[in-house]
RNA sequence: GCCAUUGUAGCUCAGGGGUAGAGCACUUCCUUGGUAAGGAAGGGGUCGCGAGUUCAAUUCUCGCCAAUGGCUCCA
């Protein structure tokens, strides 16, 4: 016999080998129905795995992220299955279960799949859940690993299996479909209700771009088919939330072919919105001891030598443009640093200067491949909200600090509430993607996270992903689809001082080495003004907003009494328009609400004689009439109180 | 850059070998209306661009460009 611990601390003895789908079946039929799998201490397996000694247990369902995961990774047994009943000889890369669902990477030879296949594989899908087909586990010798998948001719699966040990491979066989796999999976297929197809997608091979291309399919399976619906209804409303759509529909921003792509045009409405969002950080700048630079939009070809950013990136950079005489070579300034480290450079520096922040509202170029460019948040030309600290090197942590509270107060502002954090390090196994010596990148590196220790900041540690110059600390949020975007970014660097000899006299009289801290609260604007626009609908804090104010006059009648108003509210510095189209209140009203323009002022004969607007807050309704003087002071309350910075 | 899909009016979209249609938007007129769409008339398109097949291409084929979903990349 053994003892079973359950979650809430009872303790009860089963024979030894039960399994878990037995204990549950034990408690009641409908919950063995409900569990996908089980936790048995700690580790996630098989409800039909036998325990054979005294374990914790809890029992997995859909209500759970690992029942979840489990569903989802036998889901795309089941479609890999399907799969290999229409396309016999297709050869299997890897399936996983992901965030939202699971994929499978297939090589379909020489046939074409397209998004209209999907549809059958789906409902092969479904038709062989309803089998009831068993998830059966087998362990199998390294040996006959291979020369089962050697038979199958299937060389991805061989691949994977060299990297095993022998004694550790399993197999999993579900139906006619028999996988290389760690597992778990459900007992069977019966929770399997219903099944969507994503999308497909082409992906190398393990990830990497020299090997060959595998069709990827995405799908997503549930136990009902209610809740597929409700999965469906929130993507759809999500998309809604696209910053592409919301910023075509809000003239906010465009493209043009002729302009090129991934070069957006800010429209007017957009400009205003992206203006208030400068001149809001320059203010902050400004109280936290940063000095305005402004740089030129090319540089010298040297310049980019010296930065180590034409070896790293020159050809994979829009091309050098060249003088018609000299032949001297400019690049489009991809960076702002070069620039602000010849800008450190114009005079000699003395420690009782430092540090010394230079802020710049930079617009740089990149060359990204036309693939990876995505409306605001990918683009070729953007702005960053760039400034550069030089100080000492016992200066880093508190500077470092004193931006971090900046990107606080920026988040704040904008009620961005669900940013993660993530310390970006070196790749430890691949030091010559970067520059510097190991002793500086230590140093930058042990800051930040000290820093992060210091201030409490939960922060997730990630190998490989810092600039090829330093380590950061980047701000992540995401988009309506769930995508992550980084945004804000700090980042510590000793390596490019040491590039351009800055340097400072330090109080013993000698030469001494500045550091340099990059950092963008924002990012870039575009980037910034993409994720902005998703996490609002459109729906823009009041004081940041393009209109704040739309005055709706019910008749041509009231039109002087409108214009009155709206000089009122210019010269209480409040954007206002007036809306004098020959239409009915109601579909001014409308218009208005799908502008999302905060409030609406509409005047009438009653609010002309008594010398009062009735004022309607979007997506709320009619609040009443009021005077003008109030309604100022309401709206300034507002603004005031959603810029109060503390 | 790679894989798949898409490209028709300012926007959202229908159509399809015989040179095009709806709704909204726009213009004009009527209406002067009180909290989410008043009515009528009108203007607007090299059907992404280029080649090929055909008596005839917006429609079929190929190439290019761009967008969308992924992969790779991201100073």
């Amino acid at each position: 016999m053994i003892n079973i611990t359950f979650p809430d601390g009872r303790v009860k003895q089963y024979i030894t080998g039960i399994t878990a789908l037995e204990i549950a079946l034990g408690i009641s039929e409908g919950l063995a129905r409900n569990v996908l799998s089980a936790k048995v201490n700690g580790e996630v397996i098989d409800a039909t795995r036998p325990i054979n000694s005294d374990a914790s247990l809890q029992l997995l369902t859909w209500n759970d992220p690992e029942g979840k995961s489990t569903m989802w990774h036998s889901s795309a047994h089941l479609m890999a299955e399907s799969v290999e009943h229409f396309y016999p000889g297709a050869k299997f890369g890897i399936g996983p279960d992901i965030e939202n669902g699971f994929y499978y990477d297939i090589d379909f030879g020489e046939r074409l799949i397209s998004e209209n296949d999907l549809k059958k594989i789906e409902d092969k899908m479904l038709e062989l859940a309803r089998e009831k087909q068993k998830y059966i586990r087998k362990e199998v010798s390294k040996p006959d690993a291979v020369k089962y998948f050697t038979e199958k001719g299937d060389e991805y699966k061989l691949e994977l299996i060299e990297e095993l040990e022998d004694g550790q491979i399993t197999f999993y066989e579900s139906g006619k479909f028999t996988d290389l796999c760690r597992g778990p999976h459900l007992p069977d297929t019966s929770p399997i209700k219903a099944v969507k197809l994503l999308n497909i997608a082409g992906a190398y091979w393990r990830g990497d771009e020299k090997r060959k291309q595998l069709t990827r399919i995405y799908g997503i399976t549930f136990p009902k088919k209610s809740e597929l619906d409700e999965f469906l209804v929130k993507l759809e409303e999500a998309r809604k939330r696209d910053h592409r759509k919301i910023g075509k529909e809000l003239e906010l921003f465009t493209f043009s072919q002729k302009v090129g792509q991934g070069l957006p045009l800010w429209l007017p409405k957009g400009a205003q919105l992206r203006e208030k969002l400068e001149q809001f950080l320059k203010k902050v700048q400004k109280e936290a001891g940063y000095d305005p630079v402004i740089t030129p939009h090319i540089g010298n070809v040297e310049l980019y030598k010296t930065s180590g950013h034409f070896d790293k990136y020159g050809a994979d950079s829009f091309q050098p443009i060249s003088t018609p005489i000299e032949g001297e070579q400019f690049f489009l300034k991809p960076m702002n640093c070069p620039h602000h480290c010849e800008i450190y450079k114009s005079k000699p520096h003395s420690y009782k200067e430092l540090p010394i922040r230079y802020a710049e509202f930079g617009t740089v170029y990149r060359y990204e491949q036309s693939g990876e460019l995505h409306g605001l948040t990918r683009v070729r030309g953007f702005t960053q909200d760039d400034a550069h600290i030089f100080c000492t090197p016992d200066q880093v942590k508190e500077e470092f600090k004193g931006v971090m509270k900046i990107v606080m107060i920026i988040f704040k502002a904008l009620e961005f509430n669900n940013f993660t954090v993530q310390i970006s390090l070196r790749d430890p196994n691949n030091k010559e993607k970067y520059i510097g010596t190991d002793e500086n990148w230590e140093k930058a590196e042990k800051a930040i996270i000290e820093v992060a220790e210091e201030t409490g900041l939960e922060a997730e540690i990630v190998l490989g992903e810092a600039a090829f110059y330093g380590p950061k600390m980047d701000f992540m949020v995401r988009d309506a689809i769930g995508r992550k975007w980084q945004l804000g970014t700090i980042q510590v660097d000793y390596n490019l001082p040491e590039r351009f000899e800055l340097e400072y006299k330090g109080s013993d009289n000698e030469k001494h080495r500045p550091v340099m801290i990059h950092r963008a609260p924002f990012g870039s604007m575009e980037r910034f003004v993409a994720v902005l626009i998703e996490h609002t609908a459109g729906k823009f804090p009041l004081w940041l907003t393009p209109d704040q104010v739309i005055i709706l006059p019910i008749s041509e009648k009231f039109q002087k009494y409108a214009e009155k108003v709206f000089s009122f509210l210019n010269n209480a510095e409040l954007r206002a328009q007036i809306d004098d189209r020959s239409e009915k209140t109601g579909k001014k009203i409308r218009d208005a609400e799908l502008m999302r323009i905060p409030y609406m002022l509409i005047v009438g004969e009653q609010e002309e004689t008594e010398e009062l607007v009735a004022v309607r807050k979007q997506g709320e309704g009619d609040k009443g009439k009021m005077t003008l003087q109030a309604f100022v002071q309401m709206v300034n309350k507002e603004i005031e109180k959603s810029l109060e910075i503390n």
